[in-house]
Order: C-alpha cells, then structure tokens, then sequence
DNA sequence: AGGGACCTCCAAAACGTTTTGGTTGACTCT
DNA sequence: AGAGTCAACCAAAACGTTTTGGAGGTCCCT
C-alpha cells in the first residue's frame, strides 16, 4: 500500500535513509535499519516493480517463446521444466513470462517486440531448429538466452540437451544385440535439431551394423504422426521387427499401429521422453530420458549465468541418455 | 534504441508533441504525426515498457500461478490454453507471467507477493478449490481474475467452467440405459471443485435410478491415482460393469488395472478431457469434453473485462459437456 | 587546536514515459 | 479594432525507485 515517500515520513527520515536500509547498505546504523525494517513490514511495504525496473534498466523478465500454432510445443512435463525454472528465476528476482506465437506470425518477430521494447533481461529458447533464425538474432543483438536442444550455430551458445545421439544409437545397438536386424526409426520433422539428431543416431549405428538405414518414416511429434509413420512402415514388404521412435508421444500413436496391424505382440519398440502415460500403455513403454534432476532449475542457473556474462562456452549442458525398461522393447526378433 | 528525448531533439519538436504524435492524438497536426512516425519507424523507436507503466500505473502483466508440487497442474493441453490466452491478451498489450508456487509455499502467499508489489494487474486462477484462499483474498483486494474453474465462494466471481454435473449425471444415466447397474466412480480430490462437482453428478444419477452410489474410490487425478482407485473397486465382492472417471489421465490408469485385472475387455469405461492420448489407447478412450472453442481466447476476454471493471455476474461462463464416443463405453453390463 | 577518518544521514538527479495546463499565433465575427 | 475560437505546439510535473555526491557530526591523533 505504502510507497518509500510515505514511509519515509512516517519514520521521520529521508526517502534515500528508508530505500538503503531496506536494500541493507552499511551506512545505515543498525538501530535506523531495524526501526526501518520494522515499519515496513508493518505496513506491508513492497518496492514498485515498474519504478525500480526503470531506474535500474533491467526489465526483471524473462521471456520463454511458445508457439500455439501447433497446438503442441513439447513434451506435457514441459510445463513442470517451466514452472520449476520460473520458480528458480524468482528466486533472482526474476519473473518469467510467456511470448505466445500466434500464427502466421515467426518466432522472430516475436522475439523482435520483446527484445527490442526492452521488456526482458534474456529469453529462454524451445523446440530449436537446426537452423534457428531466432538464435542468430538474439546473438546479433547480445541478448543472453538459454535455448533447450543445439542448432547448427555457428557461434556457440547457451544450451542444455540431451544426447540424442548417443541415445538413439545406443537404442538401436540393443536392439542389434538382441538378434533385431530390420530396425526402423520413426522420425520426428527433421528440421528439428532433437529429431534430426536421434534419427542421425539411429542411422548411424544401422551403418555400423553393416545394415542398410532404409526403415524410416517422418510424421508431426504427436501421436497421430507416429500412426501414420508406423503405418507406412508396417506396409513394406519387409516390415520392421522394431521400432526406434523419436518421441513418446510418436511411439504411443505407433502402439495402436502395431495393435491393428499385428495384434500388437510382434514388434519390438522403444520411445524417449519417459511420459508418466508410458507406464500405462499396452503393452507398457520402454522409453529413454535425459539424465539430470530438475531440468528447470537448470534453465534458470544458465539463464543467470549468461545474464551475469559468462561465455557461452561454459553454459552448455549436454546430458547422457538413460533407458527406462519396461516391457515394449522385449519382443522377440521373428520376422513378420 | 533510441528514446523519445533523442527523437523529439531529432525532429526539432518537443518531447510531448512526439509522444503524443505516436499515440494519435487529435492535437497534432496530421503532417507533424507523419513526420514523427516516420522518424519513429526509422530509428526503430519502441516505448520503454518500465517507464510507460510506472507513469500510467498499470503493470501491464496478468499472472497465472503454477504449483510446481505435484508434478502436475493440470491435463496436457493446458498449456495449449495458457498459449492461446497470452496470445489474446498481448493484442491488449498485457503480457502473461507464471507465478510459480514452490514447494513449501501456499498458493495464497505467491498471489500476495504478486498483488502486493503492485506485480500484476489481473491474476488466472487455475485448479480452484471448493474453498479457495485465493479468491477469497483477490476479493478482499478487489484485484479483477477469472478462475478456470468454480468454488464455493458465496461472492460471486469471473469463471470459466464445464458443467461436470450435468456431464456426470448424463454419463452415469447413460450407462444405466444401456444396462449397467454397478456404476462406479473414479474420483479426483475432493478439495477441488471439479472433482467434487463431478462426483455429485455422478452421485445424483445414482440416487435417481434408484441405486446405491458406493461404489466410489478416489485417487490424484494422474494415471497412477486412476489406477490405484480401479484396482480398489475391482477388488469390491461386487465389482463394478461401467466406469465413470474424473479425468482422462486416470481412465488411462484404471485401463491399466482392467487389464491387468480381467483382460481389458469387460468393463466400460469413460473419462473426462478429451486428451488427444485417448485415440490411442487400448481400447481407445470414450470422453467428455467441454463444449467451446479456443479457451484462451476466452479466458483472455474476461480478465480484459474483469480489468475493464465489468461486474463477475457478467463474467462467468459456464459450458456444456459434450460425449465423446470412441469405444472403451460400449462393453457390455455381464456380471463379473 | 587543527586535521583526518570515520559514521550517519540526506537533497537532488536520474530513469523514460504520459498528462496537465497552459501559450502562441492565425483566423473569424461583430 | 477588439473579442472570441481554434489549431498546433510545449514546459513541467508526476509516477516511485536507486544512486550520486555530498553535509554534518563525533572521535582520535598529533
């Protein structure tokens, strides 16, 4: 309710007096600071956001950028990684808030209206594209942010990720071992950096196994498109006997393939993200995710970090994938 | 870049003719606005956010707060809603900020922190309680917000909800004209008001086909509180033939421990959400969903007209619930 | 007694807008 | 010619902080 000037009075003291004692300066008696503290909390005091942001030229924001387009911008426990990395922000001082892209207009503009009206300190970057114009942009203009998944970027910059790569390939060794020879990846769209990463993977261990890398179908990240790509691989004359699938989401859309075409026991498969609903699947999903605890918290140290002007090449986290066995991945390797 | 001093100095005019220049007022000349639009557009002027909000005294922010606790704030699509809402308030200049609740915090606290620091000029209040603590408290400070959801607040207040009685009621009558007698329920906590409401309406269809309403068990509104709970009533000497679920996520559970419990194939099931998910179950999922396109919109529209000072009598939307017929209702009512 | 070296405190400027309450000069009307 | 009207512009205040650059004391040392 009470402003500095107010309280100041109140208190029989200067408005500069009153702010320092707040902010804990040391040319403020002990006595003074506590007598100040005091009658602030008192009348419930808070500082106005507006005021300090523009005296001190930071905006205390930072913005996330989410396309509605869509109707889909990642993972569902991308909002728990949100509200975690806002709650880490607050922490700082920092609020985050949501840049929606309506459609028919880019990321970058997007970005533009926020960076430029110097309404955010930074921004926190999904769903990166090989080619991420957005990246290029904010490293043109020296805005920090912190993207989740790389680019092709030239020029480093702030990351965490998993390794796709690794992941994918190490999936599809397994399956080599386990006597699976027609092993078929389902793609996610491969402008992408997570899914053309994890279908690279795939392909490449298919390449160390002297295995030709034919078996692979692209479809939107959702559970309709991996119907779709299990579908048309289910049509070659010489199906898969298991499935890599660039998402949970792909490989729970390719279960119901599997279920009308075969009865859903024959084919092995394996999806990533480690969806709560994996475990409540028919028959249960294997799936992969990305090591780490509490993926938001790290957003937000980078986010600090970056904004306090480390250099990029130390704000990069790349995280080892782990498998979730549960039972998709078992079948055995008969041909259809 | 630039700042309306340097612009006004540029232009040879006063720092009060450009601003209000750009703003269109009628009191500058259309040939002066021009000019000074021109020069505007050129030196790539954008107002600076911090300083037009201190001065007009509006935060230009709505904030949404998101318990990070337990790992779920609401179904999956909610984000889609919290995308489309931000879209909407931003044509009004009003950007959406998360408000995240840690662990160990109360939900009330965090508003506080938001509405005290004059952070926020409207809240969104999602997964409200039968008696929320929240609402009572923005009522208290007469702070406009719109709720996903009702309570019991003998205040009236801006909502958006489904009609969850009216939904239930019809889905339990529906599944006793088809038969079915032993119609359980599958219920999320009872604090919440649309797990509570649901309940009721299940509850009242009971009563008016003359049958016993205790075949009842309640669990988190995930698929594992699903699960749980079926795996209760399955254990009932007198199972249930039909299942009535809070949500969609704890039907997907409660799939699990049919299957689990009598091969899948027995008991009719229906949730409540309309997940995309459900197309792609086993079987696939029979749902309810709330009648009404794009929520966010909507959400949007009352918090402008909640700001706008319109009274909450006029502000709340209370939507149908609609079937949606997949196949996991049709089993037919054998005694197990 | 004079000069530092503190310790407390404060007036005023600054951040960049929007808005209030004008002023100036040209034109019109009687 | 004087009064009134209007269009076009502007100086200054205000929003509530933080920070700069002191000012006035007190105490100690020589």
């Amino acid at each position: 309710m009470a402003n500095l000037k107010q309280l100041a009075h109140s208190l029989g003291l200067s408005i500069t007096t009153v702010s320092r004692a707040l902010d804990g300066y040391s040319d403020v008696s002990a006595a003074t600071r506590a007598r100040v503290r005091e009658a602030a909390e008192a009348a419930g005091y808070r500082p106005n956001a507006s005021a300090r942001r523009l005296r001190k030229q930071r905006a205390e924001l930072v913005a996330v950028t989410l396309p509605s387009d869509p109707g889909h911008v990642g993972p569902p426990h991308f909002l728990d990684m949100l509200s975690g990395c806002a709650e880490h922000l607050a922490a700082a001082g920092l609020n985050l808030v949501i840049a929606p892209v309506p459609r028919g207009v880019s990321e970058l503009e997007i970005c533009q209206r926020f960076v430029d009206g110097r309404r955010v300190d930074a921004m926190l970057l999904v769903r990166t594209k090989r080619k991420d114009e957005r990246v290029e942009y904010l490293q043109s203009r020296g805005i920090p942010f912190v993207t989740n998944g790389r680019t092709e970027s030239l020029i480093p910059h702030p990351f965490i990720d998993g390794d796709g790569f690794a992941g994918f390939r190490a999936a599809t060794l397994r399956f080599h071992a386990a006597g699976h020879r027609r092993i078929g990846h389902i793609a996610g769209p491969q402008e992408y950096y997570f899914a053309h990463v994890r279908r690279r993977g795939w392909q490449a261990a298919m390449e160390e196994c002297g295995l030709a890398a034919d078996l692979c179908a692209e479809g939107a990240p959702l559970e309709q498109g991996g119907y779709l790509a299990a579908l048309e691989l289910l049509r070659q004359p010489s199906r898969p006997t298991a499935l890599v699938c660039a998402t949970d989401e792909m490989a729970i859309g390719a279960l119901r393939a599997l279920r009308e075409v075969d009865g859903g026991n024959q084919i092995s498969i394996v999806g990533h993200d480690d969806l709560p609903m994996g475990a409540f699947t028919s028959p249960p999903l294997s799936t992969m995710r990305m090591t780490g605890e509490n993926l938001g918290a790290s957003f937000a140290s980078l986010l600090l970090r970056a904004i306090a002007g480390e250099p990029a090449e130390e704000l990069q986290e790349l995280h080892a994938i782990e498998f979730v066995d549960r039972d998709s991945h078992r079948r055995p390797p008969l041909a259809a």
